[in-house]
DNA sequence: TATTGTTATACTCTATAACTATA
DNA sequence: TATAGTTATAGAGTATAACAATA
C-alpha cells in the first residue's frame, strides 16, 4: 500500500485543487471581515475595490459576475451611505457611470490596508518567492477580473 | 515623476494583493458556475465539497465562516433534495452530524471535476510549477480551512 | 450554567421577467 | 431593433435575538 520513493506526495492535481479553495476561501473570509468592520457587506466592499476608475452599472454586474438588476440594489445601498455617486455619461446618456466619493476613497483604502495586514503570512516570503508566486497566479488566472 | 530604474516594475506588494484578489474572485467565479450546473448555489456546493468527513452543524458554521442559524436552512436544501442527511451523535445528543449521501457524493465529484477542468491555466505549469504554487500558497495561507 | 441546534425576523444578494429611455 | 438601467418578484444567504434540548 505504501510508495516508497516515487514521489515527494506532495503536488498532486488533488491537493492543489484543496489548496486553491482554500486559499480563496481564506482571502475572502479576511477581506469580508475587513469590510464589515467598515459595516459594508462583501458584495459593497468588492464593488467599491473595483471603482478605481469609474465603471459603468453594466461592466460592474459583468466584473462581479452577477445580474444587471442586482447592481442596481448595491449601487444604491452605497449610495445612499455617501460613498459612491452615478453620473450619466454624456457620450451616451443610457449609461450610467459609478464614482468613489472622496469617503467611499477612504473607505476602500481602509478596507485594503486591513486585508494587507491581516494576510500576515504574506509577510513571511521574500522578495523573490512573492514576486514568484504572483507570476505563477498571473499564469494559472490569466484574465481574472478583480 | 518617474522612477527609471528602481526597480523591475513587477512584485510590488499591491500588485500581489490585487494578483491574490483576482485569484480568488476567478476560482470561485469558476466553482459557482459548475456548482450552478448542478441546480447548486455557491454556499451550497461549498457545504458539499466540507463533507468528505461528516461535520457536525456548528462545524460547518466555523468552516463557512458564517452564523450557525443559517446553517440551518441550508442543510434543510441540501437534505430536501437528498445530497446530505442528518445524524444524532450518539456521544452527545445535543450534536447533529451531516453526512454525504451517494447522490450527494456524486454530486461532489461532478463539481470538483468540471472546476478542474475548467481552470485551463492550471495545465500550463510545469509540475515543478505546480508544486512551487502549492508550497507558497500553504505558506500565505497555512491554517486555511477549505 | 454552558453548548448545540432551531426558529423568527429583518436585511442583503440573486436570477428572471417586464418595463423605460435612449441609441 | 438593440442596449443600459430600473422595477417587481420570489428564493437564498446573512446576523441578531430568543428558545428548547442536552450536557
Amino acid at each position: 500500500m505504501t510508495e516508497p520513493t516515487v514521489l515527494p506526495a506532495a503536488a498532486t492535481p488533488d491537493r492543489l485543487m484543496d489548496q486553491l479553495a482554500r486559499a480563496a476561501a481564506a482571502y475572502y473570509r479576511q477581506f469580508a471581515a475587513m469590510a464589515a468592520e467598515s459595516g459594508l457587506t462583501l458584495m459593497q466592499g468588492k464593488t467599491l475595490s473595483l471603482l478605481r476608475e469609474p465603471k459603468s452599472m453594466r461592466s460592474l454586474a459583468e466584473l462581479l459576475a452577477c445580474d444587471a438588476s442586482n447592481i442596481t440594489g448595491i449601487v444604491d445601498r452605497l449610495e445612499t451611505r455617501g460613498l459612491v455617486r452615478r453620473e450619466v455619461s454624456p457620450a451616451d446618456r443610457r449609461i450610467k457611470n459609478v464614482l468613489l466619493t472622496e469617503e467611499g476613497e477612504q473607505a476602500v483604502r481602509r478596507i485594503r490596508a486591513r486585508v494587507s495586514a491581516g494576510l500576515t503570512g504574506l509577510e513571511r516570503l521574500s522578495a523573490e518567492e512573492r514576486s514568484s508566486l504572483q507570476d505563477l497566479l498571473d499564469r494559472v488566472f490569466p484574465d481574472a477580473a478583480g
